[in-house]
Formats: structure tokens, sequence, C-alpha cells
DNA sequence: TATTCCGCAGAAAGCGTTTTCATCTTTAGA
DNA sequence: TCTAAAGATGAAAACGCTTTCTGCGGAATA
């Protein structure tokens, strides 16, 4: 019983079953041409030796890796595990790995396309990520099956949010309290996302009459985290803070931009809601617990959905339809904006 | 320029060099026995043909996949996020890949130790995973690097925290901010990392020679997250404040607790710090904002320690001593304790 | 001038699977 | 009873690299 180091192959299971490595293969695969004695025999050989078949080798033999990658913008924010809880939950079910990547890091998507290429990952899945048509002729040539999560391309499966219609439930809630100046803090970086957002709140306000006035709008200075991150909303915040006559609500475009704004409202010895109310966006579990009011995307289910796109077009590769699946996120009200404004 | 779909390989190099495969190999291994000229010959091929070797059959060729998996109990806590921050920073460098895994979901460690055995990963990090004796067993057999973060030990490196200190930092604190009755949060499970942070808890109030009491130190009652989570905090919280004499303040095992411990409060119509301080532990992003004050681990360069040593271990197998990090938590105060009680 | 050594490059054998193709039995159809 | 079609299995060729072994020519040594 010296062997332990070595590692037992399909060569060793074939020896002990006295059939070829490609009957022990068939086995492994469940091909149906099979007799029921050979596959028993085969079966108990497998079993007695604990072989495990070798991944990279099936990988290198089947051209295909059998792990997805996930590229998100940025790890520091808590915005993204939900929509990774529920991809690893499915991928686990198809005995898929994920491999993640923060583009915050340098050598972002130029790796990313790299191991794409290489064949270190079967499929794409980027989440937050902004596509243009140069990045997306880049990701066609690669003939790998990308999916898209929180944008949309008409050239790839697309799962994002109404962003436009959040952001407009978020306002009219507002409104409906007796708010009239509402202040919105937006991400730095110009994204899809953002647009949908402002038009969401341009709209609602519009259609509550209220004057409209670009100081409102309210942003960070710093590239980083896209502008999304607790920093921001802090800074933005400051500025609204300044505004005269002065806002009475505040609508942030995250939730952790939320977090940061509500500092600095503490700090200028103002209150949430009596003095200002709050509106974040993301609906992160922290939220729940600090009675954030928020826009819930469903991170979680969306996840799931993603996942089981991208596999499925890792199954069927010629498939050309396109899907764009639109959800509607519901806004959750709690105390930060749960105060009745007498006008 | 029909060629597309075909992949470019070695021996397309090689031919268009006009030189063996194997000298190829040699350029793209940074051999010394290439000579100049055909080594800018190579050079020029590869350039000229956008070739990128094939990670999966290096993998295969070389039988080490320059990956590692991270096992972390579960994803939904911010936690972790730093760390994995700290670990992709190093593991970009060296031009390795990290996988994922969450042990919340089912097939937890049974599938880890599946992916050491199939080669799927070169090594492994387990962070936060209680490693007992006969995990431990498992793992040496696999002969794979492991590396163990926040727990300790004798057989893998470790890089772990003076709980009982940080826990002991925070707890004087609170005396001396005046109070008497604290009470702490325990994560639900008995984990090596809780029991020093009770003990850190324990030793400073008897030094401050404040009674002990059983009923000071509560938990949530589900097994999730191993309890620490915001639900567990908002339970443990709801116990904590029938509690007579009432505490003044509470230690949390985390931040998250603490931020469902402060709903708890609120709800129950007190304020923080006024009626009741209270101290988490991580010191997460959020935790800054929020002004609440908690016990800083310096996450993100851990992470970069533990990777660095995970991947010094894969170049070096047979180094037999092993290290065990300790790191010295910082305490942050912030508002949440911020409040000087009359005696 | 003969011998040794060294630098460099090619041939070929892995690495552990899958998969195509050919072969040999059976079984079914006439 | 003969032939054709399944049905099972094995042999061998990929998959795209690394690495060992060998060989060659020329420089260094004697």
């Amino acid at each position: 019983m010296a062997r332990d180091k070595s590692k037992v192959t399909i060569y060793d299971v074939a020896d002990r079953a006295g059939v070829a490595i490609s009957t022990v293969s068939r086995v492994l695969n469940d091909s149906p041409d099979v007799s029921k004695q050979t596959r028993q025999r085969v079966l108990e050989a497998i079993d007695a030796l604990k072989f495990r078949p070798d991944r990279v080798a099936k990988t290198l033999a089947q051209q295909r890796t059998r792990s997805i990658a996930i590229a998100i913008p940025t790890f520091t924010t808590p915005f993204h595990n939900e929509l990774l809880k529920g991809l690893r939950s499915v991928l686990i079910d198809l005995d898929h790995d994920l491999l993640l990547f923060d583009l915050g890091s340098r050598s972002p998507l130029e790796r990313l396309l790299g191991m794409l290429k290489r064949g270190t990952v079967d499929g794409l899945l980027l989440a937050g990520v902004p596509v243009d048509d140069s990045l997306a002729a880049e990701l066609k040539a690669l003939r790998a099956p990308v999916v898209l999560v929180g944008n949309h391309h008409t050239q790839f499966d697309c799962f994002y949010w109404e962003n436009a219609v959040g952001a407009k439930a978020a306002i009219a809630h507002l409104v409906e309290q007796g708010h009239r100046r509402i202040g919105m803090i937006r991400s730095f970086t110009d994204s899809f996302l953002q647009k949908k957002r402002i038009e969401g709140y341009q709209e609602a306000m519009n259609e509550a009459h209220l004057p409209f006035d670009e100081s409102l709008i309210q942003s960070g200075t710093t590239e980083k985290h896209a502008g999304f991150s607790e920093e921001h909303g802090y800074e933005a915040m400051h500025r609204l803070l300044e505004l005269d006559p002065p806002v009475t609500a505040v609508f942030a475009s995250s939730d952790v931009q939320a977090i940061g704004a509500w500092k600095a409202i503490r700090e200028a010895g103002k209150s949430v809601p009596e003095d200002i109310a709050l509106v974040g966006y993301d609906d992160i579990k922290t939220s729940k617990f600090l009675g954030l009011s928020s826009v819930d995307q469903n991170m979680e289910t969306v996840g799931k959905d993603a996942a089981r796109r991208l596999l499925y077009r890792l199954e069927n590769p010629d498939i050309e339809e396109r899907i764009a699946h639109l959800v509607v996120p519901d806004l959750r009200i709690r105390e930060s904006s749960r105060y009745q404004r007498t006008v």
C-alpha cells in the first residue's frame, strides 16, 4: 500500500475493471452504450479506488472549462453580494466554478479578455460594466457567451432594471410625504443606469409640477467606485446642505451613498427623517436594519436568472435570439422617509 | 484571412519562427538556454500571431493550475470584502486566479476537498472556517498548501487575530466611559474566535471589578451565518433589553450584529449612545459612516499577507516551518460609544 | 591536433481525459 | 440460414502545452 502520492487515473480504473479507458470514460459521462454489467464493474472499480476524474484534463480534451467569470466594478460595495449569492447557488448545482474579477484593480478588462481568449473560462458575466460598441465588438470576436447584468446592449443577453421606474417611485413617495425640494445624489460617472435614474427623478418632479434645478443633483468628485461609494454620498450631501432654500429630502443612487449622506446630515446637526428624508437604491441588507428606505432590485433572483441563461447559452451556442429581461424594482419604505411633512 | 475560429497554438508560432515547439515553450517560460536571435524571432512570431498560451494545457502539462480557492462561511456579510480585495491584489500580480467558495450553501467542505483532489486548484485559503483535527487530517492528506485566516492550528500557516485583546480594549473603553452593566452579543456557534472575544470581555470586566453575569452575554438562536448576522444581533439585543438592571453598553462580536442591535435599540425607543453605547467588531466600511465604534482587524493587509504566504508555499512545498501570524487589532472609537456616563 | 565541455535546439514522451473510428458480437428481419 | 443493423468495446488520435533526453557544432582545454 505504498501508492499515495501518485494520482489514480482513468487507467487504473480501466485496469482494475478489466476494460479500456474509453469504456471508463463512457461510464463517467453517462454514455448510453455501455452494458449494464460493464458499467457496474467500472463503477465498482471507481469506488474502490476512490477515483475522481481530473478536471483539467477533461477541460483540455473537451475544450470547455466548466467555469465562468464574473466581472464587477469593485469589491468594496456590498451591493453585489446578493448577486454573487444567486450566481453561486445555480453554478454549484450545475457543477461550474466561478472566477471573480473586480475591475477596480488595474489591468481590468484586458486581462479578462485575455482569459476568455486563453480559454480559462467558458463564459462571462458583466455586472454593472458599461459596454460600448467597441467593447461589444471585442466580446463578440471571442465567440464566448456573455451576459450583461444591469446594462443593456442589443447584441447580448441582458438582465437589467427599470431604473427610471425605481427612481420615479422613490421621488413620488417623497412628494407624497409633502416634500417639494428634493435633492438627488448621482454617481460620478455617467452610466446607463445613472441616466435612467435621473430620468425617473425628473419625470416624477415634472409630474408633481415641482421646479427643477441643476443644483439639486449632486455627485462626488472622484472616479473611484464609479462614484457610488459612501464617500461620494458624503461629499455630495455636503453640497446639497448648502442649498438655499434647503432640501428636505434626498434620493441617493445607492444605499452606500445614502449612508454617506446620512453621516453628513448628522454632522450638520440635522436628523433623518425629521429634517431631511432619505431614500437609497439597491436595498442592501444593511438598509433593512438601518431603517433606510430603498429601491429593491432583487439581486439574488437576477443573479440566478443570469447564471442560468449563461449556462443555457453554453449548451446551445448557436441561438441567435437575445433576451432582454427587464426587472421592475420595488420601493421599500422605511423610517428614513416615513415622516409626513406639513407644507 | 479565413483563420479565426481556429485557435493559434504553439505550433503555429514555431512554424512561423522556423523553430521547434520546444523552443517556443522555452521562450514562453523565460528559459535561459535560448539564443538572443532565436528568442527575438520567436517573440516576433508570437506578436504577429497574437499568440496566447492556453492556460489549461499549461496546467495539465505542469500539473499546476495557478489558481487557488478561498472558502468563507458566507457571502452575505460585508466582513470579507476587504479580505478578498487584499487577496486579489496580490494574486493578480502573480498571475493566479481565485475561486470563491461560500460554505453557506450546501455541499460545503466536501466539494471543496474534491476540488483539491481533482486538481482544480493548487492551494486553499480557509477564512473563518473552524478546523478540527479530523478536518486537519483530511487537508494534510491532500498535500496541497493550506493557509488559515482567523483560526489557529499548529499544522498550518495561520493568520489570526488577538481577539481577546480587541475585545478587552473595547470593554475597557466602555468602562472608562462610565459603564458598569455591559452586555455582549456573541455568535451562535462556538468558534475559536468567539471564545477569545468572550475571554477578552471577561478579563476586562474582572479587571474593572465589575460583576459578571451569564445573562449579560446573549446570542441569536439560529445557526445561519454562524450567528454573526444582523438578525442575530437584533434578536440578542432584544434579550439584553429585558435585563434588569438594564445594560448601558453593548459589545457585539461583529459590526453587522451591532447594526442589528441598533435597530432593536431604536425600536425600544432608546438611543445610541445616550441610553446605550455600542461597539462592534470588524470595522467594516459602513461602520465608519454610521459612526459605529469598532475593532479594526486590517483585513485587507491580512488578505495580502495570507495570499503571499500561500503562493510562497506553492513555490516551496517542502518547508516544514509553520508560521503563525498574530495581528493585533485596533479599536476605533466613534460616536456610538463616545458619551461620558455620569455614574 | 585531439579531447572535453558547453550552449543551443529539436524530437518525443508525457499530462489525464474525450471522442472518433474500427472491430467484433449479438439480435432482428427476411 | 443468411444478411443487415444494432450494440458493446477497444485502439488510437486528439487537446496544447512542458520537459527530458539527445545531438550537434564550436570554443576551451590539454
